[in-house]
RNA sequence: GGGCAAUUAGCUCAGUUGGUUCAGAGCACCUCGUUUACACCGAGGGGGUCGGGGGUUCGAAUCCCUCAUUGCCCACCA
């Protein structure tokens, strides 16, 4: 243990990493011990590292450290997510680049770049995950779309299916014309954006009068097949019965009546396009009127378009303007505020469009997910808040749309065996369709050439919501012995953006496949914000980058800072980068503690002195009141505050008290049963700072002696619990402020920590009389005495209310000492008279419980005292 | 439009069931100090009428009402 050289963090964090990895520790299968298991969320496989990531992660890896260390048979499971919409546009543009059109591209010709992609870019974060000193079970790396996820989900699909829980329906969906497939109604974002309503004049058919409609969206009206008014409106009854012509397309529509039309908005007159608003097909399907799709998949319009085919519909929208305006069919344009629905992914407007989709039934689903978190509590989450949002959700749950018109994820396993809608079958394989379609149709010569798979793929987060079952095999081998052990998971630490898309769906997943909860507590980390309170993104250039953070100030002073900085579960955090040098602080600090201790010299001959075998007798109680006060914060999951006491432990107690009470004198050596104490403390706050900061505690643990395998510290356990003796914490509080009491008047009186001074203490300090060797030591006192009368003429300084000591030495300024006297009698007397109100007030007396007035009783008889012993003081400068 | 949460020191936040002169922590700031691990240090120190107003109570940062501001979630107004 020799005086180390410069603590170079790079070198040190890769060489411990690269000796866990090795070692296996990381590693976990099933044996006696208690599980401890946590599914990453699975990030974007094409992703990279950001500062969401940085803190989720840093949170899951504190935690599993943490559980290991506790003796729990821990497992971390990584893997990413294909990100169907994300990872294919992502690809499309790619390939795009490179001049080639997905549409050009067969399916298989199209996945197969899509893998290449994945390969080439995917798993580079979780490369970096790595560098954060992520201990995941690298073993267990899944990918959503690995063969065996794959067959979890299409099993899951079937056999939902034949529940009788999935369902083919022709609805109005989200359609994102940019990507051309449905998004949930997760993944529309409303945006609010200016725009304009146009109000626009339709002929009635067999007059010459005119009705005026408002819209937002005049390109519609191709697809208009009715007029809508309240019937109550009295402007319009002569309209009742009539019908109007659609300007342009001249399309002779019926007026309808239907008080969903609201009389204030707009004209009153509400133009219906069945096709194109959810709201109109509700009113045409009641109505029975005719839908008229007119666009295209990518939104550009169809033959029903007329002289508008092929053009985008917002180009049209500008062009039908101008002829209907050159119709003379405009009465005027109004600026409109509204709320556009907006693709979460691309960023394009959503177009609500009818089609056939597949869909998973939800109300059944949704009643244990709301009775477990809500009534029973069996899962808990942080913060409680979320409850609200979680409750309003599910009660408020549609049918989920699970199919995506897209390549990249599973296919839907639907086979179709004929042109009607209903010709189809839902199987597992091929195979298993042909057999099925032959038994349901009656036709034995069927053959698999016949039968044509659903062209669409399955919702990531239809994959997504199985994953901490699926990692664990538990969907294709219900009983295997690995999810009977590890499931359900302990926590889960995911942002609050997904609980929705996620959380809730792995609640619905685990009841419905596993009959019992996915996990026991799910921590919602808040989002990482830049210091002006903005979220952090590409777009804004505010997001610095996690791997230099990590080069320039260590993982272990990342994560801490991250830890300090996240104040609660799902609260916000602002980014603030001398948090990170905070981090970097503290390590330092510990390194420099070791290099002290480390270069002290040995000697067995001497004794331990007094205030070394005291120090550490405090030190140990403080040890275990800091541990007990982790262990609290740690279960309310207050993770900021569990690193701060330790924090506070190391920097104050540690190092500031305890190594300054021991330290031996210059060139002085070091008894021995001092330093194998100091090491052994020094391995304790090692092993309670290590989930936080494991590369540096696994390093100086290292140099401190060798270890075997077998002995490194991320497989440690943590010290044991211990009473803690509050006597002596409580003595030690008083013998610190004695301290600090010296330490102000050598600073007041310029007399400097070299010189030695006497001390003379009235009133026995019982509490302090064991700190005594530690008072001198720590405030250089040459002679400590008891008296019981006061030296007249001496700095006078009290401690709690009537012990006090008096240094002798050293020049004394008797009109300073009367002001400070005269201060601190001033504010006794104001405390004494606040009690003293209290006291003489009957209704508080008469009121307030004995033990609240016992204590204001015993309050004024200690500053009675007080105030007598100041006098005391003041009298006696004053003679 | 509806719902939920928040507002405490310059900054980020604690403050459990109302009860010590209880307004706290970390950082930042100020003063002093090259004491034999560390200036990424040590010793001291200043700083808030707990968002405004009203109420309940012997007593309110804490409970109630109201206003203001901010954030989040949900919602089909053409």
């Amino acid at each position: 243990m020799a005086l180390q050289v410069k603590y170079n963090a790079q070198n040190i964090e890769n060489k411990w990493y690269r000796y866990w990895m090795e070692n296996n520790y990381f590693h976990s299968e099933v044996d006696e011990r208690e599980p401890y298991s946590i599914v990453i969320p699975p990030p974007n496989v094409t992703g990279i590292l950001h500062m969401g990531h940085m803190l989720n992660n840093t949170i899951q890896d504190v935690l599993i450290r943490r559980a290991r260390l506790q003796g729990k048979n821990a497992c971390w499971v990584p893997g990413t997510d294909h990100a169907s919409i994300a990872t294919e546009a992502k690809v499309v543009a790619k390939l795009k680049e490179q001049g080639i059109d997905k549409n050009d591209l067969s399916r298989d010709e199209f996945l197969k770049h899509a893998w290449d992609w994945t390969e080439e870019y995917g798993g580079v974060i979780l490369e970096q995950l790595k560098k954060l000193g992520c201990s995941c079970d690298w073993d267990r790396t899944k990918f959503t779309l690995d063969d065996d996820m794959s067959e979890s989900v299409i099993k899951t699909f079937v056999n939902l299916y034949n529940k009788g829980l999935v369902y083919r329906g022709f609805r109005m969906v989200n359609w994102d014309p940019e990507a051309k497939t449905t998004l949930s109604d997760e993944e529309v974002e409303y945006v609010e954006q200016k725009g304009k309503l146009y109000y626009i004049n339709y002929k009635i058919e067999d007059t010459n009068d005119t009705l005026t409609i408002a819209t937002t969206r005049p390109e519609t009206i191709l697809g208009d097949t009715a007029i809508c008014i309240n019937p109550k409106d009295e402007r319009f009854t002569h309209l009742k019965g009539k019908k109007a012509i659609v300007p342009i397309c001249n399309r002779v529509i019926p007026i309808i009546e239907d008080d969903y039309v609201d009389v204030e908005f707009g004209t009153g007159c509400l133009k219906v396009t069945p096709a194109h608003d959810i709201n109109d097909k509700a009113l045409g399907d009641k109505h029975k009127l005719e839908v008229i799709d007119i666009f295209n998949e990518d939104a550009s319009l169809n033959s029903f378009g007329l002289h508008y085919q092929g053009k985008d519909r917002f180009v049209v929208r500008d062009e039908i303007y101008e002829e209907l305006k050159s119709l003379g069919c405009v009465l005027k344009v109004e600026t409109h505020l509204n709320k556009v629905g907006t693709s979460e992914r691309t960023k394009a407007v959503i177009e609500p469009r009818l089609s056939d989709q597949w869909f998973l039934k939800m109300d059944e689903m949704v009643k244990p997910a709301l009775k477990a978190v809500l009534e029973t509590e069996e899962i808990k989450l942080f913060p409680k808040k979320i409850e609200n949002t979680y409750r309003h959700w599910l009660e408020n749950i549609r049918d989920w749309n699970v199919s995506r018109q897209l390549w990249w994820g599973q296919q839907i396993p639907a086979y179709y065996y004929g042109d009607a809608k209903e010709d189809f079958v839902v199987a597992e394989n091929i195979e298993e369709a042909l057999l099925i379609a032959r038994d349901k149709t009656g036709n034995s010569t069927l053959k698999s050439e016949d039968l044509k798979q659903d062209q669409d793929a399955l919702d990531t987060w239809f994959s997504s919501w199985l994953w901490p079952i699926s990692v664990f095999d538990g969907i294709r081998n219900p009983d295997n012995k690995e999810i009977n052990y590890y499931y359900p998971t302990n926590d889960l630490v995911t942002g609050p953006d997904i609980i929705f898309f996620w959380v809730a769906r792995m609640i619905f997943a685990g009841y419905e496949f596993r009959n019992k909860k996915p996990f026991n507590n799910v921590y919602f980390t808040g989002i990482v914000r830049d210091d002006q309170g903005r979220k952090m993104s590409k777009q804004l250039g505010n997001s610095p980058d996690a791997l230099k953070l990590i080069e320039d100030y260590s993982a272990d002073a990342v994560r801490a800072g991250m830890m300090l900085l996240s104040s609660g579960a799902g609260n916000d955090l602002l980014f603030d980068e001398t948090k990170l040098a905070q981090g970097k602080a503290f390590s330092n600090k510990i390194i420099n503690a070791y290099r002290l201790v480390s270069g002290w010299e040995l000697s067995d001959s001497i004794e331990q002195p007094e205030s070394s075998k005291i120090a550490l007798e405090w030190y140990h109680s403080k040890f275990q009141s800091a541990f007990a006060e982790m262990e609290d914060h740690f279960s309310k999951y207050r993770l900021s505050d569990s690193l701060m006491t330790i924090y506070k432990l190391i920097w104050d107690d540690f190092c500031s008290w305890l190594l300054e009470m021991v330290k031996p004198g210059y060139q002085k050596p070091m008894d021995r049963k001092t330093f194998d104490a100091i090491i052994i403390t020094f391995e304790n706050n090692l092993k309670i700072l290590h989930p936080f900061m494991p590369f540096l505690t696994e390093e100086i643990w290292h140099q401190i002696s060798d270890r075997s395998i077998d002995e490194a510290l991320i497989v440690s356990r943590y010290p044991s619990i211990e009473a803690v003796d509050d006597g002596i914490l409580k003595d030690f509080e008083i013998a610190s402020e004695v301290i600090s009491g010296i330490r102000t008047i050598r600073k007041e009186k310029n007399i400097s920590f070299k010189e030695t001074i006497n001390l003379s203490v009235i009133n026995n300090i019982n509490a302090t009389k064991s700190f005594d060797s530690v008072i001198k030591k720590m405030g250089n006192i040459e002679k400590l005495n008891y008296i019981s009368e006061k030296i007249d003429g001496a700095l006078t300084y009290r401690v709690k209310s009537n012990e006090y000591f008096i240094p002798m030495k050293g020049s004394i300024n008797i009109e300073d000492e009367i002001v400070k006297l005269s201060e601190e009698l001033k504010y006794t007397q104001g405390f004494l008279k606040s009690i003293q109100g209290k006291l003489s007030n009957e209704r508080f007396v008469n009121n307030a419980p004995g033990n609240v007035v016992a204590i204001e009783r015993q309050k004024e008889a200690d500053a009675v005292a007080k105030i007598e012993t100041i006098k005391r003081s003041l009298e006696g400068l004053k003679l």
